[in-house]
DNA sequence: ATAAAATGTAAAGCGTGCTATACTTCAAAT
DNA sequence: ATTTGAAGTATAGCACGCTTTACATTTTAT
């Protein structure tokens, strides 16, 4: 699973710590979150699609190999 | 977190094991997630969205508790 | 009333989401 | 040139999502 993470990250202008405290996770989640170690859990995902005032399917990416 | 399966589930006449079979996990797991027993992943969230044609949020409720 | 289908409980075990700590690398600013 | 901030790697450990198996209860249909 792909998410849009680093790239609304940039265009809004927040660190991975900003983004981190945030959402309430260490930054070290952040980052293996946009470097795709691993997925997210359903309510993070909710606290970041939140955060950047969007839908969790706007931010995160599902694909063939996800099933 | 709480979340609107079984509602859904009954509402479209679909059996806790049509609809297991169908997200791809066992029983158990829907049992537990309508018992709220805990909360599903992200990626078996959007599996059960997709079910039934809506998106993530209009099935799973976030909460202030779940901070 | 009885059989079958649907729902539920319990418990052990595995994989992974997330934390914590410590150290490294690169870019920007002074 | 050196400091500082932002991003990255590594690893050990805990909690929880999900499976598996087995058995119990409730509901539906005949």
């Amino acid at each position: 699973m792909n998410n849009r993470i680093q790239q609304l990250r940039k265009e809004n202008k927040v660190t991975q710590n900003e983004l981190a405290d945030a959402v309430d996770v260490t930054r070290q989640t952040i980052i293996s979150l946009e470097n795709g170690r691993y997925n997210a859990s359903l309510l993070l995902a909710h606290k970041i699609a939140e955060y950047f005032g969007l839908k969790i399917e706007d931010i995160f990416i599902f694909e063939e190999n996800d099933l």
